[in-house]
RNA sequence: GGGGGUGUAGCUCAGCUGGUUAGAGUGCCGGCCUGUCACGCCGGAGGUCGCGGGUUCGAGCCCCGUCACUCCCGCCA
């Protein structure tokens, strides 16, 4: 009989009566009557009820022992009677009568329990991770992600897709996010950077004439962190492709991800393909967002010309004044109390916002603050924009187009949420499309990129050329699901004379272009495939798979917010000697404080 | 960097308007219990109420500061 098992916990069935075996595994839970005891066996398969009594030597060692320590028992499969079998748990017919019983590793008292899904406070489950792990819930949540990854990069190979590793060890790039950096010893003075994502490695890979290229890469950004953003670190299926126009891409990735989430749905139900395609232009407007819930069936609308000349000054004036006025409207929500409305006000001052205006269409026609302002024909106007009627309401976000889009988009899923208006039992994906190529930074008070400077302007050179700046689009796209972006992507530029241009459009000269993407750019000399790809974040994916808002729930051993791993207590000082080895003499604040 | 929330026993939480010795469940320790499956019953130990200051006759509760965790904004090409 092997030392150790002969069968795992979940296995055990009637079919098995009668047999000896051997099981090995956590002690999860103990039921003592005295005279007779149960113990309920766990390991990664499940869970197992053995069975002691006086009659054994053994009870004694085993009453002893305490929760969570791993032993190895030996004993014959018994069929339960009809009354005690427990029906909840697949091994529940049977139960295992030990006869030998080895502790393999006692467990101290634990800091957490582990036989039970409550909530427990972050920092402690952080600290003992590997208690946290074994808990049902959490072990479920890292065996999705397995099964998830695994049928991603089945589904990559089966359509042509190679996988490829790239250095972790690389150069820091210029744009984007904050680099981590790690000191070279051989080289006094300079830093390698980790990628914040392999980007210009998959694109050289098809300068390298490799034509389709995946990889489950790991990221590394040195950003504050997010409920849906670890710090530190994150997974992405990075992927890119020759010769592909913007929609042979999304021909080849939303088969595996509509495939992914169907095959892990559980019954829930994913957007048909092809995933809707809206401009990014768009989205701002209806749903006040780049990355819409399109679960939220709130699609807002823009109701300036309403007020522009009422008698409702302030929005009046705004619009005068070249500022937009957009509604939300909210069907059936004239049933909502008097407090719903005050409660969306008082939530918008809270955003800074002077508040939230709103007019309700009551059987006796329509109330408000704002309607004793506007008279029948305005009302009747915002009524027939908002496609609405008795029974409904809008609310009124007003201000400069970006910021009044931007409010109305919050305020349309802070309703959508309070309301139940969202369907949990629902993927619903879109790709936002068009986004805008520069933006007007005004901060620096210039035109900037507003997304990767890798990016094919849509109408290439000539648009460049002859069209205002702000006006010309990539062919950059975003995926979103629930309201989560999972990737962002493009179709590459590979023309060095209009990168060239597009840069000195953002105010950068050939020098800079030269100096910083130096690899890039001589290679996109040398003979570049028109090419594109995307980034569909890996842990995301499973977050929202798994049902949970938090990417830590998915993640085996995450940081937490202050990225922090308070588990092998990372970061931490390291010794003089290493510094040295590394040329680097510490600098720190006289105030350590002031660094918070 | 800014704003919000939380912090009371190992863990989950209660603690009223500021008023006697800060409670419950669970876990832990001891006792009883032969069919439980969150077993049950009896008893016990366990507290710097995050920390520091202040107001008060009196602070877990009020005020100021601070720390930790978390959520959001900034940031994330």
């Amino acid at each position: 009989m092997h030392a150790y098992r002969t069968h795992t916990c979940g296995e055990l069935r009637a079919d098995t009566a009668g047999q000896e075996v051997r099981l090995s595994g956590w002690v999860h839970r103990k039921r003592d009557h005295g005279n007779l005891l149960f113990v309920d066996l766990r390991d990664n398969y499940g869970l197992t009820q053995c069975v002691i009594d006086v009659s054994s030597d053994l009870l004694g060692l085993i009453e002893g022992l305490s929760l969570e320590s791993v032993i190895t028992v030996t004993g014959k499969v018994v069929k339960r009677s009809a009354e005690t079998i427990n029906p909840n748990l697949p091994t529940g017919e049977v139960e295992v009568y030990i006869s030998e019983c080895h502790v393999q590793s006692r467990a101290e008292p634990l800091p957490m329990p582990v036989n039970q899904d409550a909530g427990y406070p972050e920092e402690i489950r952080l600290k003992n991770r590997f208690l946290d792990l074994r808990r049902e819930e959490m072990h479920r949540n890292i065996l999705l992600r397995n099964a998830v990854i695994q049928s991603v990069r089945r589904r990559m190979v089966a359509q042509g897709f190679s996988e490829f590793q790239t250095p972790i060890l690389t150069a820091s790039s210029p744009e984007g996010a904050r680099d981590f950096l790690v000191p070279s010893r051989l080289h006094p003075g300079q830093f390698y950077a980790l990628p914040q994502a392999p980007q210009q490695f998959k694109q050289l890979l098809m300068i390298s004439g490799f034509d389709r290229y995946f990889q489950i890469a790991p990221c590394f950004r040195d950003e504050d962190a997010r409920a849906d953003r670890s710090p530190g670190e994150f997974y992405q299926l990075d992927f890119e492709m020759s010769f592909v126009t913007q929609e042979d891409v999304f021909q080849a990735i939303e088969p595996v991800l509509h495939g992914v989430f169907e095959e892990f749905a559980n019954g829930r139900e994913v957007s048909a393909m092809p995933f809707p395609q809206i401009p990014y232009a768009e989205a701002m407007l209806k749903y006040g967002s780049d990355k819409p819930d399109l679960r939220n069936p709130i699609e807002i609308v823009d109701v300036s010309e309403a007020f522009r000349g009422s008698d409702f000054k302030i929005f009046a004036k705004l619009v005068d004044g070249g500022a937009v006025v957009r509604g939300i409207p909210v069907k059936g929500a004239a049933a909502q109390p008097r407090s719903f409305f005050d409660k969306m006000n008082s939530w918008a001052q809270s955003q800074g916002q002077p508040g939230l205006g709103y007019i309700v269409w009551r059987e006796d026609g329509a109330a408000g603050p704002i309607a004793k302002n506007l008279d029948e024909a305005r009302i009747a106007q915002l009524a027939d924009i908002a496609g609405i009627g008795t029974g409904d309401a809008i609310f009124f976000a007003a201000g400069k187009a970006d910021d009044a889009a931007k409010f109305a988009g919050t305020a349309r899923t802070k309703i959508g949420e309070d309301l139940g208006l969202i369907d949990e039992n629902r993927f619903e994906f879109c790709w936002i499309v068009d986004f805008p190529m520069f933006e007007y930074n005004e901060d620096l008070k210039k035109v900037d990129f507003s997304h990767n400077p890798f990016s094919m302007p849509q109408g290439g050179m000539e648009a460049l050329e002859t069209q205002d700046p702000l006006s010309i689009l990539a062919y950059q796209y975003d995926i979103v699901c629930n309201g989560i972006e999972l990737s962002s992507g493009a179709i590459r530029n590979h023309l060095p004379e209009v990168m060239y241009k597009a840069f000195d459009i953002a105010g950068y000269g050939p020098e800079v272009v030269d100096t910083r993407f130096g690899g890039m750019i001589n290679a996109l000399k040398l003979g570049a495939p028109p090419h594109g790809g995307s980034a569909p974040g890996i842990d995301r994916i499973v977050m929202l798979l798994a049902g949970t808002t938090n990417i830590r729930e998915v993640i085996a051993f995450p940081m937490n917010q202050m990225a922090q791993d308070l588990m092998m207590g990372a970061p931490a000082p390291v010794s003089e000697r290493q510094l040295q080895d590394v040329h680097i003499a510490l600098d720190l604040p006289a105030d350590l404080d002031a660094l918070d």
